[in-house]
DNA sequence: CGGGCGGTTGAGAAGATTCAAAGATGGTGG
DNA sequence: CCACCATCTTTGAATCTTCTCAACCGCCCG
């Protein structure tokens, strides 16, 4: 069985940096969006915020959690270069809180104006379109994960799709990755609680599947873990 | 303890309806959209379809679900009359399928003119602007639902926000409405199974909260499940 | 009147959580 | 450089939630 992916995942050139780079500046030059940053483990948007803001991220990890009244959190989405944040009014975020999880660099400005760029016909316009759609179609398969699938088929379906992302954005190869993520992080995305993810994540290393540690994701079978969590990858970069 | 709404919920004037179809003729006259009548339960749009269609629900129920390996599915998501499906690219619905529950009334058409309806500054836009920014915050909540709210909390959220869109919609009353989904649906859409699910109704309905039969919700005691589920309705009408 | 589907119930098993505690790790100030 | 602290990770044991399997009821429809 395969222990890498085949090759031309890996070799073929990677635009969507390059894409990214454009989209902001056009987002800058045209729609009255500001380049910004934000250090690690930061509120960028509270909940209950009326603004409507829209964020392109620039590089860095972020993450949307709802808080729930007994302590716990869900992490909804944790976006990452090329994702984009709150478009279409303030309500889509009004219950959940938008923190940065690294050191973050962002375009933002009115969602209005977001919705007037994605208007225009264009290659940057397009790009943003993709990221939307992508969006809602983690959305979905998050959801699938979290309300279908067992631990351990949850959590490798969830870290495959992150390298998928990332590999795309052009910061890390799909098997083998650096992930900001704590544990308590990531069980909070994957609705379990940590000490559950822990035991699970012993499980997949024992059965040679992947290794999550502090800060890096490495598949050992690649193979193996696509054929355990049946993923397919065609939602994100189809 | 409260037994009803406080009255301004129901009285006041429902724009929704009116502006649904202003928005429709709008997507018919303008953009190229066809209304379009699909019976109960018949598949709408299955996956891996390569089409970027974009549709605009008049009325009925329709689902949007994600089919596993195993078996099982996760019910996405429920859109009702002035929900929106499929905009931007195919991709967000890659991996699933659009089916109608009961008889469904939609205007459908190529999403890129979708997009450029949304771009146009009027009441219409709004009223898109809103269906898709209530989608991702109801994406959010099913998320925090299904991932860290146990089986009664989660399934009494979900049918206050079930009652609250249907109000908006003008089909029924939050506190009662007619659901046209069986217990299994309702399940799929919950990360339940259906037997579990069942003992949890029974437990619901025990304790005075609400009822669901077949066909049929209300709440005997609202405000008891509105406190008891923390519900707070401004994500969809805020 | 017989099937099929939806709903209901019980008992036992599996999966996930809680509580409690201890081993790593990394950064800080002395 | 080291002691100390906070955070992250790991482990064990008991408990609770949810699932699975199996069966039965009721209703509608052919």
């Amino acid at each position: 069985m395969g222990v890498h992916p085949p090759s031309e995942w890996t070799t073929k050139a990677n635009r969507q940096p390059y894409e990214l780079q454009k989209a902001g500046r056009l987002l800058v030059e045209r729609y009255g969006f500001v380049s910004r940053y934000y250090p690690a483990e930061k509120l960028i948007r509270d909940r209950d915020e009326r603004e409507a803001r829209s964020y392109l991220i620039e590089s860095g990890w972020g993450m949307l959690y709802q808080s729930l009244p007994d302590g716990d959190r869900q992490i909804v989405e944790l976006p990452i270069a090329g994702d984009l944040v709150g478009h279409f009014t303030d309500r889509s975020l009004r219950q959940e809180t938008f923190a940065s999880v690294t050191d973050l660099r962002v375009w933002e400005g009115p969602a209005t104006q977001l919705s007037a760029a994605l208007a225009h016909n264009s290659p940057s316009a397009d790009f943003l379109h993709r990221a939307i759609a992508r969006q809602r179609a983690m959305l979905g398969e998050r959801m699938a994960d979290i309300g279908r699938r067992g631990a351990a088929l949850r959590t490798t379906h969830f870290l495959l799709e992150l390298g998928v992302r990332l590999e795309c954005a052009g910061v890390g190869k799909r098997h083998d990755y650096n992930c900001p993520l704590t544990q308590n992080m990531l069980a909070d995305a994957l609705g379990l609680t940590a000490i559950h993810l822990n035991r699970t994540l012993r499980e997949t290393r024992e059965t040679g599947i992947f290794q999550f540690r502090r800060g890096h994701v490495s598949f050992m079978d690649y193979a193996a873990a696509i054929a355990f969590a049946g993923f397919d990858p065609s939602y994100i970069a189809g």
